[in-house]
DNA sequence: ACCCTCTGTGTGATTTTATAACATTGCGAG
DNA sequence: CTCGCAATGTTATAAAATCACACAGAGGGT
């Protein structure tokens, strides 16, 4: 299939985040980052590896396993869950993607190749992500563990609630 | 297998938490403390809720959905998944318990009836997990949601790391 | 060229986690 | 008593994730 604009596969009923921005601009940004950074770093961003981060860059939300896989399908790679799985490891493991446990979802990484613990925020309506740095925000936290003699290596922080869209039309 | 029903199950080859606690003390202390609260709100801590919870106060540690079932099982209560998630789903609810996402399991509240939005550290060697107040730990995430006009309701913190025993015992 | 290994992909089967749908029980209010 | 209601029990199924094994292609050493 074709990276090409006549055929997204958007059928979106909400935008692509909390704030309009250009995105087919984002996705494509996004990607060549992407390639940069592999070939930086001796990783292979093979063709379903691609497919995979590109559908995420495009929906800019949550998407399950799944749903990644029929994608994956239509675009005539492998179909069984392993394909969707192992190419989301990699995608996750170098940071090109996070999953939000909260929904068992994968997401783009917003802030590609910046050192990062990020933190999400996940509408529980439209499932819309965004990424913000958690940097060191957790002082808190981290004090709790020095006190408890417990090391952190890596912290999930996902904040649910409505995103702007979501709380007008509440009203 | 089960030795025999009035012998704690304790096969942990670790400790309950991060620091050694009187814990049968802790377990009671924590069941009468919810029996007080249900009464005062209106609750009923049924006998399969109650024994969840007891189980879950006795492991101090995550426990999926499937292990407390088998032990609901063993202790001749329904032995099918709801029974294990509606109880489980009361005592999230009531905040007499926490689900970690992370683990997809769940663990008794350390602080009961306190008001709290917690945080968890979480060994990933032995599942121990101890709960922290967050309350501050969403400055940063807070502004940044504000900036975004995003509401949060409600915010998820795991800290992933090495226990204060694994980390000894890895040395 | 050859073989060798290593990584990535494809596929079938299975495990683990969670929910849907519906019957049954026990209890209080009228 | 009997209606309504919450909780429980049970069957079945959905959703998420992993296991195990086969094969293909790229690179390295001979």
């Amino acid at each position: 299939m074709t990276s090409d604009p006549q055929s997204p596969p958007s059928d979106h009923t909400s935008p692509v985040g909390f704030r309009a921005h250009d995105h087919d601009n984002c996705v494509e940004t996004a990607l060549a980052a992407a390639e940069t950074q592999c070939k930086e770093r001796g990783l292979r961003l093979t063709p379903v590896r691609r497919k995979v981060l590109e559908m995420l860059l495009q929906e800019h939300r949550a998407m399950g396993a799944y749903a990644i896989l029929d994608r994956l399908r239509e675009a005539g790679f492998g179909s069984q869950p392993p394909v969707a799985y192992r190419a989301l490891e990699f995608l996750v493991k170098n940071e090109f993607a996070h999953k939000i446990e909260r929904l068992n979802a994968f997401v783009a990484c917003s802030h590609p190749g910046a050192a990062h613990s990020p933190a999400f925020m996940i509408c529980r309506k439209c499932d819309a992500v965004a990424e913000a740095q958690a940097a060191t925000a957790k002082g808190g936290l981290g004090a709790a563990a020095r006190a408890a003699g417990f090391e952190i290596e890596r912290t999930v922080v996902e904040a649910e609630g409505l995103c702007p869209d979501c709380t007008e039309k509440a009203q």
